[in-house]
DNA sequence: AAGATCGGTAAGGGTAATGATATTTT
DNA sequence: CAAAATATCATTACCCTTACCGATCT
């Protein structure tokens, strides 16, 4: 695409003839990118290698006429220092009203890139030392700041996870061991000496927290589950014989040590449930008011020891006391509006405005300040958040079991989208590229629970070379679908052009069958790249064709009732979201960035961020660079019940922001921005709408 | 032998999912 | 008005960081 190679300045793209992908016994696949000539990596670690990254992208842009639907990839490494990327994969479709989509082509580019700082902001090259320091310190941390590093925190992502794990799988390849466990919890300090630090390589995390999620992930008292009454009662005596020696607690109920304390901590004696009275109320206010020194209407929302408070206000827990002063009595006393449409747009656009590449760096603090209607940052990134559950089924988790916020809410709202060719957006898998240890190579990481779109079956190996040399650009090859997929059969080709590498899938059974282009479109591959196998779910024989052939449109049809489905769980649909934005949007932010930041985003934000009002929504939408974002109908995976979550979709994958509409007036839209491809959880962006 | 580092625990702040209710819509 | 759909408030299982400790290392 055109965006990279004009900056080329400060890009460097590098073409690749030949990619050769091989599938490990695990089911990797691994890439090889054969380095043009010297310049790889690898040099010794020694010196920092430039960084470099490997930048899939679609190709589509231009050629609209093509209308062909695509499907982006994007690379970004994970940390400066370690070769391994993250790569999200999307997939457009154009839905050109009259157009008419030919087949499903999909193509990648891949392309190498350097000097993307402003995309990933990791600090400089010596990362890596955050995740070889144990640092838990306040001062630790402020000194590696100030050094310039930068680490992660909060919640891990999906793809973190995905690399904790298959570093662990590989140490214990190494040394021969079939259980984690044995070593996390039986062996000696001395005997896993340096477990934990190979295994945090990769992560931009402290030793530290590696550590702890570790330890959590592989104790299975940690998972148990709700606290049975019984269990409640032993507990209060043991807690009374023990005091707080929750190691000792938790062995005698067979729970975790951190799991019987968080559970102490929730039961006061002399606690209350259910709603508050005013007498609790205004004791609440007058205790917070107190040790935080402010006045009543004072808007708090931090700094508060909810444990003392809690002891003060006696009849509530510092949890309770917490909840209710930030979602409600703080705000309340302190001429607090409600909330309303309008504030659910502006927070989307300014959201989208932030441009943030992980949604952990969104300053609610700041989001919330002055906005009357919010009730506190907290509340506010809650609100986010089941916004974005509504439409958002990639966030697997909660899919299967939510049986509440059925994005329905949209019901009957209708959704105009801007004449002209529209695309849809699927949001694929994403998979991280970690280096093997070869120049060139990586490997293609899929957790049991994450397929790709290619799946190589026949052969273990394929390699993409260049086609003959009369047709210097193309290069064929042959991946598979899915396997879960293979009976329809779709075959993925990947087409290599010079100096780009193309992949494209096609589906031929959707073009056999002469289904209406829009349906086509996204159906073929998307469907089945983007779901990769769910186990169990995925079997042939359960999958029936009706879903290989859900159709995708992208009219008006999309609210209907798929969204309620989202709650009947013997049903489980995915409601799959589904992007829709123009394409200029499209090249651009796939790969932007660095020079022409925010070309999208100014198109969209108003100069008065402060208080965008919905004309402003509907004009951006209106001109092209909307994105939007919409469950498409249901159907498109059908899986049974016992489908697990994770498998669904990578979840943090998408990638951008947006949009929304809201009302019968206001037909439409929302726009995001298109943003960054961050590196960790792009969870932020995708956004939205449908309501 | 003091200071730094390591491996680890407890406390506490916080989040995301789930429940329960109240309210609105059909 | 009842039932269904939503919105709202409350609860809780689980997560993550920080403060601190004692044992080692240098």
């Amino acid at each position: 695409m055109s965006t990279v190679e004009e900056d080329s300045d400060t890009v460097t793209v590098e073409t690749v003839n030949s990619v050769t992908l091989t599938q490990d016994p695990e089911g990797n696949l691994i890439l090889h990118c054969p380095q043009n000539e010297a310049d790889e990596i690898d040099s010794e670690d020694s010196t920092e290698p430039p960084h470099k990254r490997l930048c899939l992208s679609s190709e589509d842009d231009q050629s609209i006429d093509d209308s062909a639907p695509c499907i982006s990839v994007v690379a970004l490494p994970l940390s400066e220092n370690d070769q391994s990327f993250e790569v999200t994969m999307t997939a457009t479709t154009e839905v050109a009203d009259d157009e008419i989509t030919e087949g499903t082509v999909t193509q990648i580019q891949i392309l190498q890139n350097e000097q993307l700082d402003e995309i990933s902001p990791l600090g400089n090259e010596e990362v890596s030392a955050v995740s070889q320091a144990w640092f838990t310190t306040k001062e630790d941390k402020d000194s590696l700041t100030n050094k310039g590093h930068k680490w992660k925190q909060g919640m891990w992502s999906k793809e973190e996870i995905d690399i904790l794990m298959n570093n662990i799988e590989r140490y214990l390849k190494a040394r021969g061991i079939k259980d984690a466990t044995e070593i996390i919890f039986e062996m000696s300090k001395d005997e896993r000496k340096d477990f934990y630090r190979t295994i945090a390589w990769g992560l931009n995390r402290p030793l530290f927290a590696v550590y702890r999620r570790v330890l959590r992930m592989y104790d299975d008292r940690n998972h148990v589950g709700k606290y049975t009454p019984e269990e409640i009662e032993k507990l209060k005596e043991l807690r009374i014989k023990h005091g707080n020696d929750w190691a000792t607690i938790g062995a005698a109920l067979g729970r975790s040590a951190s799991s019987v304390k968080d559970r102490c901590r929730l039961m006061k004696d002399t606690c209350n449930t259910g709603k508050w009275t005013e007498e609790e109320e205004k004791r609440l206010a007058e205790v917070v008011h107190e040790l935080t020194s402010t006045e009543p209407g004072d808007i708090v929302t931090q700094g508060v020891s909810w444990a003392a408070v809690a002891e003060r206000v006696g009849t509530r827990s510092e949890k309770q006391c917490r909840s209710k002063w930030l979602n409600y009595l703080n705000w309340k006393q302190s001429g607090g509006t409600e909330w309303t449409k309008e504030d659910e747009i502006n927070l989307i656009l300014r959201i989208a405005e932030l441009d943030v590449a992980d949604e952990n760096d969104i300053n609610w603090d700041l989001l919330a300040e002055g906005w009357s209607s919010v009730r506190s940052p907290q509340w506010l990134r809650s609100k986010w958040w089941t916004i974005k559950r509504q439409i958002a089924n990639h966030k697997d988790v909660s899919f299967p079991a939510s049986t509440d916020s059925p994005a329905a809410t949209v019901d009957s709202e209708t959704i105009t989208l801007n004449s002209g060719t529209l695309q849809t957006f699927e949001i694929l898998p994403s998979f991280h590229l970690q280096p093997t240890g070869t120049p060139g190579t990586y490997l293609l990481q899929t957790s049991s629970s994450q397929g790709l779109p290619l799946t190589l079956t026949a052969s273990p190996t394929v390699t993409l070379t260049a086609a003959a040399p009369a047709s210097p650009e193309q290069i064929i090859v042959h991946a598979l679908s899915p396997e879960h997929l293979l009976n329809t059969s779709d075959n993925v080709t990947l087409q290599c052009h010079t100096p780009r590498v193309i992949i494209q899938t096609v589906a031929t059974e959707d073009l056999a069958s002469s289904i209406s282009q829009t349906e086509l479109t996204v159906d073929g591959d998307i469907q089945s790249s983007d779901f990769p196998e769910p186990p169990d779910a995925l079997e042939a024989d359960t999958f029936p064709d009706e879903i290989h052939q859900p159709k995708m449109t992208v009219e008006p049809s999309f609210n209907d009732g798929h969204v309620s489905k989202f709650s009947d769980q013997n049903s489980t649909e995915l409601m799959n979201s589904v992007m829709v934005r123009t394409e200029e949007i499209l090249d651009t932010d796939l790969k932007q960035e660095e020079e022409s930041p925010s070309h999208l985003a100014s198109a969209y934000v108003t100069e008065d961020l402060e208080s965008p009002t919905i004309e402003q929504v509907d004009q951006t939408t209106i001109d092209d660079e909307t994105i939007l974002i919409v469950p498409s109908p249901h159907g498109f995976i059908q899986a049974s019940d016992a489908i697990d979550t994770e498998c669904v979709l990578p979840l943090t994958t998408l990638t951008d922001p947006i949009l929304h509409h809201h009302q019968e007036e206001s037909n439409i839209i929302g726009s995001s921005l298109g943003s960054p491809v961050s590196e960790d959880s792009k969870d932020v962006e995708d956004l939205v709408n449908c309501h």
